[in-house]
DNA sequence: GTCTATAATCAGATAGAC
DNA sequence: GTCTATCTGATTATAGAC
């Protein structure tokens, strides 16, 4: 039904569409970690990717499933990250099984919470409102999104479970309240302020909230 | 000049004024604490007061006013309770002075920690956008404001260097770094979400955001 | 599909009677 | 000071030419 050429024309031009999504979503992605979804307008988001308003419309039907679009993708980003994580063998090779489990399920939370630290204090971490907001529905609605959000949540759960075990999280936490602490580093205002202040390059702020989540403020584990 | 009379009536209705602006305020705090800034509207206000937006306006020039004077309220609603703090003695009249002054410093950080997520969780803790916003500026503007933020910090700080001298919190972390780590709990989603899920009492989820926050994740300080 | 121009809506702020 | 009614500006969303 379609020749070789049209087929190769169709393809260029999916590519060039897939393109320019890619495009807006990056910039929406870093007025997202800038502004918050509140803040950030339609209009901005066109003059930065050099488009018209009208023409973003035809991509996506309207600002929250914008929105939406770049969550899915970051989401995405965190689970192929944390994937990767989970196949990949501890580096440190023990003799000790539990031991080396315990290291690795630990060190895999750390990894992961690390990598949203620095993901954030790149600009590239798309912070959801958590007051009531109209993309909360959305993202609840959107199944790319809730589908990586869940398996997000198994993973680390499995991990937070696994290092409860080998007795490295204080296993008196629900391992709710452990995921949820988690999470809420990819929004912590510390790191912001910390950033503000201009006293500290990002490696040090990275390693003093990797601290203060994991060994806490007290001063008996460090 | 003014009759006995006169000097009455005008006391009176001032204190009807500032009993009318004493319920602005409250509302405003409620709702800033559940909706925000940027998502509680002048309208809303107005109708949980129940007068008209326009005599709203009469007491406050500006939507960022109005917030502002509910979180100077707040603010000192905290400088208040830090100060009463700050004079009382520690409960235990342990015999070593070195040990007892560190469990007052760390004791009272912990105090003032455990009060603000209270409020938090009563509803009444407004919470200032994290991101750029408009209010950020009033605030700043703000001389109340700023003032009771710096007696507020000023208290803290004392506390967190003190404690840090008596070993009781870690002394690799920069006190700013600990201020900030404090201050971020008035803000943390990991109390709504905990709340929302509604698995545990108020309480526990105190006790848990205090263990995280103290003591951290890591099983070994609890 | 992209553009210019415009509609529709909503929220902050104000005018003017009482 | 409080009210009703209105203005203003910003922002989401769309119509229609190309």
């Amino acid at each position: 039904m379609t020749s070789p050429t049209e087929t190769v024309k169709k393809s260029f031009k999916a590519q060039m569409l897939d393109a320019r999504e890619l495009a807006i979503t990056a910039s929406v992605n870093r007025l997202l970690s800038e502004k918050g979804f509140d803040a950030m307008t339609v209009d901005e988001v066109a003059a930065e990717v050099g488009i018209a308003k009208a023409s973003l419309y035809k991509h996506f039907s309207s600002k929250e499933q914008l929105a939406c679009a770049a969550m899915v993708q970051a989401m995405q980003k965190a689970q192929a990250f944390l994937e990767a994580l989970d196949k990949q063998v501890g580096p440190d090779t023990a003799i000790d099984q539990d031991l080396t489990a315990g290291n690795t399920a630990l060190h895999k939370l750390m990894a992961s919470t690390r990598w949203t630290l620095q993901l954030k204090l790149a600009g590239e971490m798309p912070t959801l409102p958590s007051q009531n907001s109209s993309l909360r529905a959305t993202l609840m609605a959107s199944r790319p999104y809730m589908d990586g959000l869940m398996k997000v949540s198994d993973l680390l759960g499995g991990w937070i479970v696994q290092a409860q075990k080998d007795g490295a999280i204080n296993p008196a936490l629900p391992p709710i309240a452990v995921l949820y602490t988690l999470f809420a580093r990819a929004c912590d205002p510390v790191v912001e302020f910390l950033k503000m202040s201009e006293l500290h390059t990002d490696e040090e702020i990275v390693e003093m909230v990797m601290t203060t989540c994991f060994a806490g403020l007290n001063a008996r584990n460090n």
